[in-house]
DNA sequence: TGCATATATAGCGATATAACGATACAGTAG
DNA sequence: CTACTGTATCGTTATATCGCTATATATGCA
C-alpha cells in the first residue's frame, strides 16, 4: 500500500546526524557528572579528577570527547587547564532532563531520592 | 599531591548511569527525527515509516529502543500501533538542544539555515 | 639543561551498537 | 482454517566505544 507523503514530512538528514552526535557526547556517566560539576563554574582537570575520584587519563579522555562536540571549552592557565561550559544552556538542558527523570522515576527506583537531592541551579 | 575532597564533590554513581542511558537513547539520527515528529502528536508505525522513508523493521527497532527508556509509549488501535511521547518535556528538551545548536552553528555549517527552518513548537 | 607537575594521546582487548535481511507474531477478513 | 496487513523480533556481520596502561607533550622551576 503506497502511502502519501505530506510536504512537512522530511526524512532523516544531516541535521539529525549532528544532533545525534551531540547527544552521544552526553551519553556517558562520567561526562554527565563532569557537566553537572561545570554548571557551577570552571574547573581544572585536576579538580575534576579529585571530584570524580578517577584516574587522570580517564578524565582527560572524556573531556576530549566533550571538547570535540564543543560542549566545553578549555582555557590554559599556567600549568593547568581549566574547562568550562561553552554555553550555559547546557545547564538548562540538564535541568529539563532532570525534570523528565523526576516525572518518570516516581515510585520506581530509590534513585528518586538521590535526584531530589540535586538542587536546582541558581 | 593529595587533594582535599569537599563534601559536595560526589563521584560518578548510579544516577549518572541512568541519565547516560537516557541520552544514549536520543543519540541516533532516526530516533531524533522520530521524536521531532511525535512532538506534533501521536503517529502509527506506518505513518512514521512513510515520513522517514525507511524500512519497517528499522522504524520498529528504533521505536523499541525509545520504548525501553520510556521515552515514548505505545497504544494499540486496531491493527496498528500508535506511538506518542510519554512526557511533553521531551519536546522542551529538544527545544533547548535546538537553541544550543543554533548558538553553536552560527557561521559554521549550512546546517544553520536548515535549523532555523524548524519552527518553535506551539 | 634537567626535572617535576599537569594534561593529553596512543594502543589494545573486551564489549556494545548499528545495519540489514529474514522471519515471527497479532489481529482481522473471508 | 487461510490469507493478509501491520508490527515486532531475531541473527549475523561490521563498526564504534569502553576501560585500561603506557607514553607523550607542555609548562614552570632550579
Amino acid at each position: 500500500m503506497a502511502r502519501v507523503r505530506r510536504r512537512s514530512d522530511s526524512p532523516v538528514g544531516e541535521l539529525q546526524e549532528f544532533k545525534a552526535r551531540f547527544f552521544r557526547a552526553l551519553a556517558h556517566p562520567v561526562r554527565i557528572r563532569v557537566l553537572e560539576i561545570l554548571v557551577h563554574g570552571g574547573r581544572t582537570v585536576g579538580q575534576l579528577q579529585d571530584a570524580l575520584v578517577l584516574e587522570q587519563p580517564v578524565v582527560s579522555q572524556q573531556l576530549a570527547i566533550l571538547r570535540n562536540q564543543a560542549i566545553v571549552i578549555a582555557r590554559k592557565q599556567g600549568l593547568s587547564v581549566c574547562y568550562e561550559l561553552r554555553d550555559p544552556l547546557i545547564g538548562d538542558l540538564l535541568d529539563v532532563a532532570r525534570r523528565i527523570f523526576s516525572n518518570h522515576l516516581v515510585g520506581t527506583h530509590g534513585l528518586l531520592r538521590e535526584l531530589r537531592r540535586e538542587r536546582p541551579r541558581r
